[in-house]
DNA sequence: TTGACAGGCAACAATTTTGTTGCCTATTCT
DNA sequence: AGAATAGGCAACAAAATTGTTGCCTGTCAA
């Protein structure tokens, strides 16, 4: 359940969010590939892809002298499962007039 | 588009998603009510649902000296949109043998 | 075997976040 | 009018984030 945490905390920063749409482009880059083109240092890059890996959105494989990383949708899946169709589901809710909550709290002092 | 950073900045916090799991089991309550129970100071709580509002993800009316905060499931919808589909609906790309990849590779240095 | 390349680790500074306390205004009730 | 209640604002301290630089190990290639 505090899995959810580090998924939420890993989105939560636009550089990782880049990251992980350059792996939607093409998946199983090396860091010195996901660095390219970005304006970070390669080790800013790769504590960033330290914290995907914590949240295991992202999965790594090393091969040599090189590291592969890989997108790894379960955790995106499991936000989805337990949390955004929670919230999208129900009636927009928002919508609802304030006079029939007011009523409903003062009904429960003054009843009509 | 940047409005992402709001939302996934807003929902990166615990303290904010049981804000927003305690709006969701009752809609409408004022920043006394959403303080009782959780261990940090109403000013704490109030910078939260700050947080909360600036993402749209509650929306607050005011009645005398009461405010209301209520769930907007807008943005989520969003995120959903734009941001989960695109990540669940790939297959799992995570499963790809690293040998194809590397062949792929290679193919490009040394062709077969 | 020597040099170049991929990546990891650690120390550091700058900034941001999170929570606290103290004090203020506005509204409601007696 | 006076007291109690709901909430807002600002200053502050502690802690976490983010990025940097410097240096190290392991791997590949000429």
């Amino acid at each position: 359940m505090r899995d959810d945490d580090a998924v939420f905390n890993a989105l939560a920063d636009g550089s990782r969010r880049e990251l992980l749409d350059r792996l939607y482009a093409r998946d199983g880059q090396t860091l010195r590939e996901l660095t390219a083109g970005l304006q970070m240092s390669r080790q800013a890059v790769s504590r960033h892809l330290g914290v995907l890996e914590g949240a295991e959105l992202v999965v790594t494989r090393r091969s040599g002298r090189e590291k592969f990383h890989f997108l790894n949708p379960v955790p995106i899946q499991l936000i989805h499962d337990r949390w955004i169709d929670k919230y999208t589901e129900r009636p927009v809710t928002a919508l609802v007039d304030l006079k029939t909550e007011l009523e409903q709290r003062h009904d429960l002092i003054d009843p009509p």
